[in-house]
DNA sequence: ACTATTTACGCAAACGATGTAGTAATTTTA
DNA sequence: TAAAATTACTACATCGTTTGCGTAAATAGT
């Protein structure tokens, strides 16, 4: 019951520890016979070596942390499906931490993570990371970070992202081609690097355009949806209406839609959507959702390979690499100019 | 740069080492003036214990480990938000797997954990899961479990669960108030005890009604997506059909959505549905969706406190005990007869 | 004033695994 | 055939903390 340990093994085996240790690591030390008996006892004895003694010993870990904002989203969710993949191939652990959006809660998992608890994190930064301070220092006690989605472009390191400035163009280009002359952005905070680039992508195409780019139409939500409620609903109600928005997170699009439901506000007669989003259902929604869909599960794993391909090197240092991969544009109904 | 330890710091203060671990533990045996002194220093210099060395001496690893069979499914996100607040609390660190409703994956990770990584296990089983040796054993190395939502009955432990047998009742009632004649229901496997008892509460209403059991309304559908859509269709095409489906778990709902699309059949006309759902936008959707929504933030809080208890009077032996939460019925237009 | 007790600290042995440095015995080499 | 090299093992220090025990000095008790 209790779980049996290398003295125990080893004396068993009649062997000393450090022979029952390195046959179990298979060490050119060890004679053939000696490992077969050892690797049969062993297995028989369902040892297995206890990671706190080989973690101090070593210096390792064999866990990585992933920090995001959330989990109860459907980006978040399917990127750390992809992490867990890649970790269980690599026989690694994942712990997870969510920062809830609060950049002081974010601090304080990093302060938890600096002892050494993991070999890297991957993370994604609160929409309030306006100082990298806490990062940096993090990053000078040895632990690798990658960045992934929501990064830190002050941060030398590995940092995969999605196309968000084409995206953002592609988007306000394919609601002005079906008419819309009044585009809003709804913007998640404003001080993280995704939300400016998408919103470069939406000022640029409405600037091709020739189209006015008012101040006012930039909607800066945050993390309270109540509040979220509050300014999508001034921003649709009275006379001066956009016939556009542009959603930069899924759950501003979800919130417009719960506005447009009661403020009776026809999705897309009145005012056309288009927004980011992983969301399953997008298609069965009334009307179904026309999303920028990022490929977010591989995004979760390819910044787990990267973390890998420098932990295998035992590289403690990760030098500046921007990986993008493509989003791509679901036009539905809730975008389109009905004919 | 390098983290800072005992030893360093002990130097430092000219003191010697297990001074300053009583210091920093608050020990009786220290004299105010030098914890005061020691606290200071530590908190200077930024010193946090490497918890490899105190779990290794301590046994203890102030981490647990929660193992779902998906994250990207928003009844398991919001559990294990739940999850992580608690653990937050309480000073632990929550460790993720994903079994992917593969029996085989669970017993490996089970296998994984025996090792004392962590100090207990919150899960739900795979769809599969029906026999137990693997988490009887793990149980015997003194690792505590609490199961919540797929629970494994054998197991003597804390059990968190939703009134499913009552919800099953109540789904399948509205369903025959409103006019519903041919009830199916659509299973994910069988052998779970989620999935009995919902099933139960089917099979009792239609009884209670007087209305025929046909067992071919009992529809086992499984892990793949593609396949559980050939079933629907298979069940949703001819002139038999089922006039309602009761759904056991929301993907299998949406799967129904994208079948009646396809097959152009009218929801609630043609059929009406009702399932088990976590589904934020399930009133988005067209037509939007009645769900019997569990409480699966609390459920997952309730695991973790439940666990916590006993942690803390380091207790690993956790007493059979049933904690059942209430869904709510939230009835949509999906599953009403339109008057 | 002389013995008990308390206070405040240090020493050293764990915890379990790893890896360096040894050491006999055997084999190879010159 | 003596020296060198290889083989197959063991002893031991180490990773950083924790904790039982020991012990001086200070304080209290009689």
């Amino acid at each position: 019951m209790a779980a049996v340990n290398l003295k125990q093994l080893a004396k068993i085996l009649n062997l000393s520890i450090s022979t029952v240790s390195k046959a179990l690591r298979d060490s050119h030390e060890i004679g053939d016979a000696t490992k077969k008996r050892v690797l049969a006892k062993a297995k028989e004895m369902d040892y297995t070596p206890n990671p706190f003694a080989s973690g101090l010993r070593r210096n390792k870990s064999k866990t990585i942390a992933v920090v995001v904002p959330e989990v109860a989203n459907n980006y978040f969710s399917l990127a750390i499906n992809g992490i867990e993949r890649i970790a269980q191939e690599n026989d690694y652990h994942v712990l997870i931490y969510l920062t809830h959006e609060d950049i002081e809660k974010e601090k304080g998992i990093m302060k938890h993570l600096e002892n050494k608890r993991v070999d890297g994190v991957l993370m994604s930064v609160t929409m309030n990371t306006n100082n990298q301070t806490h990062l940096s220092d993090f990053q000078h006690k040895g632990i690798p970070i990658v960045f992934f989605d929501r990064i830190c472009h002050e941060i030398e390191t590995a940092k995969i992202t999605t196309d968000d400035y084409i995206s953002g163009i592609n988007a306000t280009k394919h609601l002005i081609e079906n008419n819309c002359k009044d585009i809003a952005f709804l913007s998640l905070g404003d001080e993280i690097s995704i939300m400016q680039k998408r919103k470069s992508g939406y000022l640029e195409e409405l600037h091709k355009n020739n189209m006015e780019v008012k101040p006012e139409r930039v909607i800066k939500c945050g993390n309270d949806d109540e509040h979220n409620y509050e300014l999508v609903k001034k921003l649709l109600t009275g006379k001066n209406k956009p016939d556009g928005i542009f959603a930069s997170v899924e759950k501003l699009a979800i919130t417009t839609y719960q506005v447009c439901r009661e403020l009776n506000i026809n999705i897309p007669n009145d005012v056309k959507i288009i927004c980011f989003s992983n969301l399953e259902t997008a298609s069965l929604l009334s009307p179904s959702l026309s999303t920028i869909t990022q490929p977010a599960y591989n995004i979760g794993k390819t910044a787990a390979e990267v973390m890998f391909k420098y932990l295998d090197k035992n590289k403690t240092y990760i030098p500046n690499e921007n990986i993008v991969l493509q989003s791509t544009l679901h036009i539905r109904e809730s975008s389109q100019q009905i004919v």
